[in-house]
DNA sequence: GTTTAAGTTAAACACTTGTTTAATTTTGTT
DNA sequence: AACAAAATTAAACAAGTGTTTAACTTAAAC
């Protein structure tokens, strides 16, 4: 069976159950009998209509990935100052992946063991598109003389990325710390403060002087 | 049986085998016999000794992470100026958590999810001690007058470690992209280039006057 | 040297794992 | 209504899971 990237009602329920559970509780710590209980699906369905386990995953990944190319290439070509640029790509990527925690949780875990290794292309490519998107903002900025020049590109993604995972990772550390009782008031945060933290540092990263 | 803090020889075995496979495949991934087998022992010895493979990675946390608030303490009693501090202090963690990336990787993995928060506790009060560290040396640039009082705290430590996790669970990524050929040049640039990069952002955060 | 405790073993336990089978039901087409 | 394709099912498969047992060996204590 080769990999689709359009799926039928059916297939998107055990997508979207998969995805839930897989994010909850890993790709191993999860069986497929647990997931065809929680989709009201015979355990058959999964082979039937993925193959296999591995290949349900690699579904889900095509299935949840494959619209954030589209959203960048629209931000650059917006008519913005370069450092409003970067707040609008740091805003959408918190966005995007905090409205989509499940699937990003998934790639943070199962995919950078080499065990994975060779399911990587797809997400390899998409990783390289966006630090070309980067990149291209802050060149732009760098030629108007409001970027400093010293700084590692390739390095700002991981501090913008890493600083909300590693925040959300530690989701009852901070729940319990910043007095996050709710849901609400957890997601809140991550859109305000969370948010404007992280902007505030690539900012002065970007344009503080030392 | 209960949670012990010292381990003799084959116990210490164990844990390291156990270590290196739980960073490697996670816990759920990893079976006892796998564990057995590698650490060149019987599988009921781990029964034995740890009680259960859920006691066993409870085991393996209090061994690996009981001396890193020593160092801390030792590191605010230096008399060096805040920001020499900080830097000093995000060097303390990208070198104990590079040299020791076996351990952090599972605390990272297997210590975010609901189903192993019971075993949570000791982990927490690690990273409370931690924050006090940070917040000590930050209000003291503060009354100096040379950090701005804007700057939200506790989010400084995702910045930190989370710019190291990402980079390094993308690892095939990066070395791919930087050319970062062999092992010794990966960690090269760990010490130097992203140091640095995570130094000059905190710094910029605290200095820096919009 | 005998007794007690600790260490070690192979085998068995009951249970879960991912996948496949073959039979049956549902759906769509003529 | 008759046929073929697709969807769905319960059951079986072999292999792997964590843990326990009871027998055995080694080490320590008296």
């Amino acid at each position: 069976m080769a990999l689709k990237t359009d799926f039928n009602d059916k297939q998107i329920q055990i997508l979207e159950v998969a995805e839930t559970l897989f994010a909850e509780k890993g790709f191993d710590g999860t069986s497929i009998r647990n997931i065809s209980k929680v989709a009201k699906i015979n355990i058959a369905m999964i082979s039937y209509y993925f193959g296999s386990k591995e290949r349900l995953l690699e579904s889900l990944i095509v299935y949840r990935t494959s619209d954030l190319k589209y959203q960048l290439d629209n931000l650059l070509q917006e008519d913005l100052e370069p450092i409003e640029k970067i707040n609008k790509l740091i805003e959408l990527y918190i966005n995007r992946i905090n409205s989509n925690r499940g699937i990003y949780r998934i790639l943070h875990f199962e995919f950078t063991s080499k065990k994975r290794e060779q399911n990587l292309q797809a997400f390899s490519e998409l990783k390289k598109g966006n630090l070309k998107s980067l990149e291209s903002i802050i060149e732009e900025g760098q030629k108007k003389g409001v970027f400093r020049k010293d700084v590692i590109i390739p390095l700002i993604t991981p501090t913008i990325l890493g600083t909300f995972f590693h925040f959300h990772m530690n989701k009852p550390f901070f729940e319990n710390l910043l007095n996050l009782k709710t849901e609400d008031l957890y997601n809140n945060y991550i859109k305000t403060n969370l948010t404007k933290h992280i902007q505030q540092t690539i900012k002065a990263l970007l344009i503080y002087e030392s």
